[in-house]
DNA sequence: TTCTGCACTTAGTACGCACGGG
DNA sequence: CCCGTGCGTACTAAGTGCAGAA
């Protein structure tokens, strides 16, 4: 049901003038200079466009000749161990991807061995038991299993939450006997505290046991990874991302969520779909079981699947990030947004304009839009209600997710936005917006109840068929990973100074990565012990403090002795002890510097950022521009999903 | 057109282990 | 050498977006 009124009759407003807010006289400004900056690039893509039109032509050749798809796959058989090193290869494939697969499919050969299974559940020692009320009671073991998981939760908040209780009992009941049904019927009276117990000494005895003991585990897990961690696809060996099955135990959702305590059930071979190609030595289910499915489907790139139980929803077995299939994805996200770059102005005049239009859907659009753009909102589609947890993104915004100020303080037109995002994190935020944003807030939000949406005549699909028109491949996430990098590459111009040191350089690059991260919202708990390991901190700092006068006062007094005899002996010692100041002085601002970083860092997530929304190539860029070496950037893992722009960016990139 | 299913990206948290300082 | 702790990694939930069914 639409609230608003389709049309909009009247302008309500006065003023016809252009208000450009700070922010975008800044990005128009910083856009014209980007511009200026591309022959870089354009000299890496002549270059790989001459490999590219080679090897097709050398591929057209071969259709034209024999249309033996083996061919291409002998010419190029290639297994890449080191994708670092193959990155020329890895150019000349990828682009050869673009021109072979015109029909969708990802891939031509596809061989792995299959999921690694949860562990068959071991029922309890006889001596720990479980009591109802009051009174022992042994458990068959289904039932049993479910009442473990609850055991092992004991200690967390949410067992005491009803709907975790409700839910968990509900499901814990359909895992009885008859018999067990009618005894136990209220949670209440169930005690768990033995087999807590028992689990909590379990993990107990795991962390004491010898080295040895720990070495044998260690081993037996990197044979299980060597043999189902990875697999062939299309002549490379690439590393599997999640290659075992989630085991099953207690459902625990993010937030207020609705299902939180229900059973997730085990997997078994017959609920699992295996997908590879049909000229593959294909996985075997364990003995005595059979696959559900085993399908041959090159459009898709994942290699098992199942149903869930909880929402019904799919869950896959994928590719590492450090995979082609990934990386180049991950690479084309990026391109996007640079696309997105070069037309941003436009796109911005366009909904300005939209904030005037006489047709309520197009203003609805307009200012969501300038939402996304503004504060890197996320798209918002719509949710099933009771599914899960009460969540909202952009376009499902409701009316009492903000609120309007005419004035606040000094300023005017502020909006104030509080709500709930993706995993429940909230998002508070007050911000002064353009008055004619302002009014048409005001508008949306006439003859509506707090609980209605705030955009009524929008969606994400909407939203989206729009952005499609203005750009190819333009979607409202895209304004998420173009503000993002943009950001990144601004204020590392910013902070970057040449005179720095290494860690303070670093600290500049974290500083740059955390505006991105507050941007986007990316927050964490802080860390249990943060408050004593940052006192800690501080009384290393003191304590250094303390040294560095010291080993001042041995300097002035070495000083002073000098002057006085004029030996070598002493101009020795000054030596030696201006040394040891300056010493002293580097660890005292190595602290400072960490203690600053991480005192910044309590609330912030930077991981995210990193990982998902900045282009690698600005950051590498930045590295070999100011001589920081990638490893204080990038630990391994992200140096190997990132390899494809540690090749690629040199120090003038420009996203 | 709207709805639903599917595939894939993005997200925070728990946990274990390596590493650095005392 | 021991201990605490902070980082890396595994895990899996929760988003986005698109295509095809209803």
């Amino acid at each position: 049901i639409n609230t608003s009124p389709a049309v909009i009759k009247s302008e309500p407003e006065e003023d016809n003038g252009f208000y450009p807010s700070p922010q975008h006289i800044k990005t128009s400004k910083r856009e014209y200079d980007d511009e200026e900056c591309e022959y870089k690039p354009k000299k890496v893509k002549t270059e790989h466009d001459k490999k590219a039109k080679k090897r097709k032509h050398e591929y057209e050749e071969d259709e034209d000749e024999s249309a033996d798809i083996n061919s291409y796959s002998d010419a190029d058989a290639i297994v890449v161990s080191s994708l670092r090193g193959c990155v020329l290869l890895l150019f000349v494939v990828i682009r050869w991807e673009e021109e072979r697969y015109t029909d969708g499919s990802k891939w031509r050969f596809l061989e792995h061995k299959g999921p690694v299974f949860a562990p068959p559940y071991e029922p309890l020692p006889d001596k720990v038991k479980f009591y109802y009320d009051g009174k022992p009671m042994k458990l068959n073991p289904p039932a049993e299993e479910v009442a473990t998981f609850f055991a092992k939760m004991l200690d967390h908040e949410y067992t005491t939450k009803d709907i975790f209780r409700k839910n968990f009992f509900k499901d814990w009941r359909k895992e009885m006997t008859s018999e067990e049904k009618s005894k136990i019927t209220d949670l209440n009276k169930c005690n768990f505290s033995e087999m807590s117990e028992y689990f909590k000494a379990q993990s107990e005895a795991r962390k004491q046991m010898s080295k040895e003991e720990k070495l044998k585990i260690k081993e037996e897990n990197e044979r299980i990874l060597q043999e189902y961690g990875f697999c062939i696809m299309d002549n490379h060996k690439e590393r599997i991302g999640n290659f075992r099955i989630e085991p099953p135990g207690l459902f625990r959702g993010r937030g207020d969520h609705p299902k939180m305590g229900m059973l997730k059930r085990r997997i078994r071979p017959e609920d699992i779909i295996i997908n590879c190609s049909k000229d593959s030595k294909q996985p075997k289910p364990p003995p005595g079981t059979k696959w559900k499915e085993v399908r041959h489907d090159n459009k898709v790139t994942w290699l098992v699947s199942w149903t869930e139980n909880i929402q019904g929803s799919i869950k896959y077995i994928m590719l590492n990030p450090s995979s082609r299939i990934k990386g180049e994805k991950d690479w084309q996200k990026y391109e996007t947004a640079r696309r997105l770059k070069k037309c941003v102005d436009r796109i911005r005049n366009q909904y300005r304009e939209d904030w005037k239009s006489k047709e309520m859907r197009i203003r609805q659009r307009a200012v969501a839009l300038y939402f996304i753009d503004k504060l890197a909102l996320r798209a918002g589609n719509e949710k099933e209600e009771g599914e899960t947890a009460d969540t909202v993104g952009c376009c499902s915004l409701r009316v009492e997710h903000i609120k309007l100020y005419p004035k606040m303080d000094d300023q005017e037109y502020v909006v104030e936005f509080d709500f709930l995002g993706k995993d429940s994190i909230r998002y508070y935020n007050k911000i002064p917006v353009e008055k004619r944003v302002f009014k048409n807030l005001q508008l949306f939000l006439e003859n509506k109840q707090p609980e209605d949406d705030l955009f009524d005549r929008l969606n994400t699909s909407i939203l989206n068929k729009h952005l499609q028109e203005l750009m190819d491949g333009l979607t409202a996430k895209v304004f998420r990973t173009y503000n993002a990098s943009i950001t990144l590459q601004q204020q590392l111009k910013e902070l970057s100074c040449s005179d720095d040191s290494i860690p303070a350089k670093v600290l500049s690059y974290n500083r740059a990565n955390r505006a991105v991260a507050i941007l986007c919202n990316h927050q964490r708990a802080p860390p249990k012990t943060f408050e004593k390991s940052m006192q800690n901190l501080q009384t290393k700092i003191d304590e250094k403090q303390n040294q560095l006068s010291a080993a001042r006062k041995q300097l002035k007094a070495a000083k002073a002795d000098h002057k006085a005899s004029h030996d070598d002996k002493s101009k020795k010692t000054v030596e030696v002890k201006r040394k040891a100041v300056q010493r002293i002085e580097e660890q005292l601002m190595k602290l400072q510097v960490q203690a600053t970083d991480r005192e910044e860092n309590k609330q912030i997530a930077l991981g995210t950022s990193k990982l998902n929304y900045l282009d690698p190539r600005i950051s590498v860029a930045w590295c070999k521009k100011w001589g920081v070496p990638i490893e204080k950037i990038y630990n391994k893992t992200q140096r190997e999903k990132f390899a494809w722009a540690i090749d690629m960016a040199e120090k003038d990139y420009e996203f």
